[in-house]
Formats: structure tokens, C-alpha cells, sequence
DNA sequence: TGTTCAATGTCGCAA
DNA sequence: TTGCGACGTTGAACA
């Protein structure tokens, strides 16, 4: 990992033209090569950037460019598309390289993927006598998150979403049509279960007579077994 | 803007629980408060991050953790969600403070709104005796890049892309389907400009009877008044 | 301020 | 490799 900040202009090529006028900036040189050209402020995507995989040539500039001021330019293209970022230096302000060694990298919880499993283990949430059939159940357009079947053993087709949005509701309704087709199922009640449902959703979910479930994500994590906890 | 390489572990807890290892990283410190976690390695996006407005506070690490080595514990707190991120130091490589200004922000060019614009201009790209009705064309779904005439009077669509793919053919497919529902545009012909054409995209194109124009946009844009050029 | 839509989106998984 | 969908999406335009 190098971080440099200069006085510099970026200029990128690729899937469009950006350019980055004359200003103290961090460039960001990590070990495959790629460079971040980040500012004191905004949010944490660069100002510019070139991912890998891509090579870096620190040249001398031309003429015209070091009658300017420049002192250098970083060249860094992709070897696999035509992408460029070409980076003017006039000033360095400090040069740092350090070895970072390899990160173990991030672990997540609390994705779409674990609230399936712990609504599976507490199918109950979606009202007393529920049962699971089965999580990912597999249909011609894709796995529906859960089938259970209600008390009165009618099916139910869950979509699971963390935020609750229109698309989401439009993905259960594509299920509910295809499910409905099997005698052995319909009629399938839909229920669009989120930790939080968009107004515009619940209300198209509504009228397409699905149901809207809010879950705790904390409430049902601690009902989890803790041994099935990440960290 | 604040850099500092240090041995830390990493914890973010808000819309999901995220946990970084004991490692050496990057951790950018900028103007506003807001704190990026960066290895040697991975795309411009940080492993962990908190954004702006939040404020950051450096404490003392309790007991247990002092013993295990944890020489500081920063608190990065979103002001207005409860997102928050813990970063506990080990060890300090590097620390370093520097002053750099405003930025005077990114400048782009290229993008598909001024390849509209030009070809608008330039009509005649997609044949002799072409003649512009709008660019914008209106539809239920969306507006047409571009709707024109051919010299025989047909209607002709056209969806333009930098970089055309399957999904630009995919989406032009869907505005022909409803615009030759109207009598008075049907039959409409379908083009697919971009500046790049990937293969599938073009096989997919031609297999529905869409024409692909393959634009130059360099020479489009040195027919253009220079006066418009944004650097 | 909230909503919708594009992005140099990025990222991960499965076919 | 490619296609598809989620993302702590982010960010801008617009109502």
C-alpha cells in the first residue's frame, strides 16, 4: 500500500471522460496495482479511480505539461479494457509505502440470507399453527424464499426482503402466478415478510391481496440458537 | 484529511453487523468526520466505512481489551442513524495530517446524454435521408433516446449506450414492443447505437431485426461547435 | 424533503 | 465466463 498526496489533475478514459482540475488530493496505490484518487470530503467512492487488473508506468511529462509544473505522470491503464487514468503530478506533499500484509477480510451477518433461516426456524411469525414446508422452494423462474402451510393447510409462498420495496413485491406476485398453477398448491396466499416495508409496497402488496409481515431481525436473533452466530 | 496505517479490528454495527480481524490497514480520516477502512487490495470500495454526518470520538479501551493489546478504540457515530463504527488500534504505523483545500470536483464527459445530443445533430449517422422527430420520445415506460424518420417516412428508434450490452438491447426491445402498439408510428424500425458493440449484444440485436450503428464519437464531437465542449 | 433512476456502479453466486 | 440480483449500494435529478 503506497499513499501519496500531491498537487495533481486526473484525467480518466473509458466508459466515459472525467476530469479532475489542479488540487492537493490522496492517491491511493494498492498492491494490485489500482489507484483511488480520493478528496476531503464526499463519500467513501473516489473521485476517480482504475480498478484491477491494471498496470501503473510513472513517466516524465511532456513538454508542454512540464512547462505547467508537472513533475511526473502516473499512467495507470487496465490490461483488459482500454480504460485509462492518467494522473498529472505537479507537488508532493508526502510519499508513504507500508506493508499491509493480507486482510482476513470482512464478515457480515444480518443479509437476507440469515433472516430466511431464523423466519424458517420461527415460522410461527407468520401466525399460530404455521408450518414449514420448505426454505428455496424451487419453481421455473427461481426458488421461492419459504413455502409453509397455514393451519388449515392451505400454502403459503414467503418473499423475504431486508427493505421491503416494490420489486420485491413484484417478484412474490411472478411467484404466487406460477405457483398457483400446480392443483397440488393453489390457491397460494402471498406474504411479503421485510424488517421494514415501504409504504408504496405494503400498499401494492395489499391490493394484490399479499400479506405484510414486519420482522425484528434483533427479536428473532435472540430467540436464535447463539451457536449458529457468526461472531 | 487524516491517514493512518495501523493494526486494528474493525466493527460496524447498523443496517447489518460487520467485523473486521486484527490486521494493518488504512484508515482515512476526512475533513467531515466520516472514517474509511481500506486494505492492500479489493475494488475503491473500503472493507468499512462510516458516512458523513457522524462524528468520530477516540477513547480509552476497557480493561480487556487494553490487556489485549488495544492501545486506543475510535467510536464513529452517524448523528442522525444509530449506524456506528468501533475501530480498536493495536498499533499505529503511520499518522499523518494534511491540508487539501476544496476540491474543485470532477468534470465529465462523454456520458450517453451528450452522445443523444450529437447523433440529434448528426441524424444522418443512421443513413442518408434520415430526418430527426425527437430526442426524448415519450413512451409509458420511459422516453426513446431518439425517434426519427427514414427517407421512406418509417419510424425508427433509437437506443443509444457508450458501451452497448445486452441489457441496452433488451430495453430498446421493450420500447419497440409499445410503440408499434401506436398505428401511427408502426412499423417501427429498431437501431442500437453505441460507441462499442460487444458481440452478444449485437447477435441478440440483430437477431430481433434491430440495426446496430457503431459511433465514433471522437469525430461525431470534432463536428461538433467547439463552443460546447466541456474541457 | 422524499422519490425515482442511473452508475466508470461493485460484489457475490450459480449455471 | 456470463448472467442475475443484492447492496450498509451511492449520487443526482426532480417533484
Amino acid at each position: 500500500m503506497r499513499t501519496v498526496i500531491a498537487r495533481c489533475s486526473v484525467d480518466y478514459t473509458g466508459r466515459l471522460d472525467a476530469h479532475l482540475a489542479l488540487a492537493t488530493r490522496l492517491l491511493m496505490v494498492k498492491a494490485d496495482g489500482s489507484v483511488l484518487v480520493h478528496s476531503d470530503g464526499g463519500s467513501y467512492k473516489p473521485l476517480n479511480w482504475m480498478s484491477p487488473p491494471c498496470r501503473l508506468e510513472v513517466g516524465q511529462p511532456e513538454a508542454e505539461d512540464a512547462a505547467a509544473g508537472v513533475q511526473e505522470v502516473w499512467t495507470v491503464q487496465n490490461t483488459k479494457t482500454d480504460d485509462r487514468l492518467v494522473v498529472k503530478i505537479h507537488e508532493v506533499v508526502h510519499d508513504g509505502t507500508y506493508d499491509l500484509g493480507v486482510d482476513p477480510g470482512l464478515v457480515k451477518d444480518g443479509v437476507e440470507a440469515h433472516l430466511q433461516v431464523l423466519l424458517a426456524e420461527q415460522i410461527e411469525l407468520l401466525g399460530p399453527g404455521h408450518r414449514l414446508v420448505r426454505r428455496e422452494f424451487p419453481t421455473a423462474i427461481g426458488p421461492v424464499d419459504i413455502l409453509a402451510r397455514d393451519p388449515q393447510e392451505r400454502a403459503v409462498a414467503v418473499e423475504i426482503k431486508r427493505r421491503g420495496e416494490i420489486d420485491g413485491v413484484e417478484q412474490l406476485t411472478r411467484y404466487l402466478e406460477l405457483l398457483n398453477r400446480d392443483p397440488h398448491l393453489t390457491p397460494v396466499q402471498g406474504v411479503f415478510a421485510a424488517q421494514e416495508i415501504k409504504p408504496q409496497a405494503r400498499v401494492l402488496a395489499e391490493d394484490r391481496g399479499i400479506r405484510c409481515v414486519v420482522l425484528d431481525y434483533n427479536a428473532m436473533r435472540g430467540l436464535d440458537d447463539p451457536d449458529t452466530r457468526l461472531f
